[in-house]
DNA sequence: ATGAAAGCGCTAACAC
DNA sequence: GTGTTAGCGCTTTCAT
């Protein structure tokens, strides 16, 4: 024991030790422990809860989650905790699910299809009452939740799945709006940094961007698919910079990618927005604290992740493919404003 | 049901039915299930196997954990996982607690005493095996987790705490190793953002300036006391400029913190190492994708993870401190290289 | 090598 | 308003 020696094991006060200090049967015990379903006699009910404080009573979750078949417990699968956006997304998830009474489990796929499978695995045999899952695939397989009959609801998904709910962002609309931002400072040179890995499919964002550009008649710029993270950024922006005909502004499809090309900027002594204009994707506290703060488009977070809790935990709940639009937060690294 | 209605409620299928389907009793089903602890002939096993495969058995985890008195499952507390340090932090505790069979219940207590409280109360009915708590009061009251008699390791802890376990870096030495190394650049100005909130008493790194300062004969700069928070060292940042006599350099506690210190000190056109040069505290990623790029004292998270996951799970371990050394890592910020 | 059965702590239907 | 009790799915002792 790493603690106390005084209480040997686990917690061993059981509802029967109440029920036999507070006088009552252990069903009077249970009523007071959840205010029902039966009514118990204010005095009983004093009694009893006196009894719980005396003896440090805790109800065992285990047991009580035998008896009804529910944890009240929700799993959550984002591929890393440590990306800022899925920082952000799993705190409002946590939150969303603590309001209705539930707990999360929280696991890292690390972008990995095997560990998200092992996870997904784990959680369902832990009996979650729901799945929350930001799948590394396109087109997860979902054989063994589909099999259990758990919720389940797709997170972060542009398309929707076939059998699934699904919550995401409108992606294209996004990157549109920033393309066309940039169009309108003057921009015909404008390059694209995209993730990879999350979908093997087309990014809506790539969408986006080639839609735009074909509206205004201009060239597609240079292109890079990296992974989202710092580095996928930074050496993306690496080899931009080092690109034949160098973009004088990039759109780049999440914010951490977005300070990785800054760096790679700044590095090759680039001014920002001067020499190059970039506005990014997500619009997390990241983007405002970077150099120069980043125009970014906005993901509406926290309405995803009640969404994402409430059609989870909504037995009516269909399965269908819910879309949030997003917001341009305008700040210094379009061009907009001066930079000092 | 959010997804198909084949399966009406939870997986209905128990060790019961794969008993029948195999021929089996049911205590044999739970050998092979466990791998033991009786052994089983291998034809019978087979048979299980096969009935488990076709049945889409999967063991019921509340069950196992009413049975057993454990629920395989740890419980994390921490302040905010939005913030990169414990991100990372709690990302390296899952890591080791999966290796050892375990899962997460994580939950950020938004740096109030109340909500961690709260989780930590509900961590405990949930009958999880071991508590890590990284908590927000420098003397957490953890009556309940005493009486509950659970395994508890403190996080991110500097000083010992009487009766538990606890884990954390020595804030001291790296604060005194990063000004140190600040006067070794010429500094004698040199100023402090230091963390509020996390702990009343003084932190070690506020100690650590001190002490260099002290040995250094230097007098103290003029110190900041804010959130670790990138907005948090924003605000030190600008009041520190504006400052009576501005120093030359400063000691940050935080990345997350130093990265809005930059933010100020570009605001204000001073150039960074020139003008001012900055160390921080920590050496996360953020630290090396930041303008420009952080020296930092680095927390080894790593080690610190997985040992506080060992500790927690040793029945021999003892209510012990454990301090972990820092690292400095040279970047751009203090003026050991040229910036561009 | 296999099986029968007790019981983990809890809920709630049913009886009083 | 309160008590009795069956059983949730599992592990494991004890018998065979």
């Amino acid at each position: 024991m790493t603690l106390t020696a005084a209480h040997p094991g686990r917690n061993p006060v059981t509802r029967k030790d109440v029920a036999r200090y507070a006088g009552v049967s252990t069903a009077v015990v249970s009523y007071v422990v959840n205010s029902g379903p039966k009514k118990v006699a204010p005095a009983t009910e004093a009694r009893v809860l006196e009894a719980i404080r005396v003896l440090g009573y805790r109800p065992n979750a285990a047991a009580r989650a035998l008896k009804l078949g529910s944890t009240e417990m929700l799993g959550l699968v984002i591929p890393d905790n440590t990306n800022t956006f899925f920082a952000e997304l799993s705190h409002a998830i946590e939150d969303a699910a603590n309001e209705l009474g539930y707990a999360l489990l929280l696991t890292n796929s690390n972008s990995t299809v095997a560990k998200e499978r092992k996870h997904v695995r784990n959680l369902l045999s832990r009996q979650v009452d729901g799945l929350l899952l930001a799948s590394v695939e396109s087109d997860p397989h979902l054989e063994q939740v589909v099999e259990a009959g758990i919720p389940t609801v797709l997170l972060n998904r542009y398309e929707p799945a076939e059998g699934f709910a699904s919550i995401g962002v409108d992606l294209t609309q996004g990157a549109v709006a920033a393309v066309e931002h940039l169009i309108g400072h003057g921009h015909t040179n404008i390059g694209l940094v995209v993730g990879t890995g999350s979908q093997e499919s087309m990014d809506g964002r790539e969408d986006g961007w080639l839609m735009a550009l074909k509206k205004a008649h201009l060239p597609e710029g240079p292109m890079m698919r990296v992974p989202f993270t710092l580095q996928g950024g930074y050496s993306a922006g690496i080899r931009l910079v080092a690109s034949h005909q160098r973009p004088t502004a990039i759109f780049v499809s999440s914010d951490m990618q977005a300070i990785g090309v800054l760096r790679a900027l700044h590095e090759a002594d680039l001014r920002v927005p001067e020499d190059v204009a970039v506005v990014s994707f997500d619009g997390s506290p990241d983007s405002e604290y970077s150099w120069p703060a980043l125009t970014s488009i906005r993901q509406p977070i926290h309405a995803m992740a009640e969404a994402a809790v409430r059609t989870l935990l909504d037995p009516m709940a269909a399965a269908e493919h819910t879309i949030f639009p997003t917001e341009m937060v305008i700040r210094q690294s379009c061009g907009c404003a001066s930079v000092r």
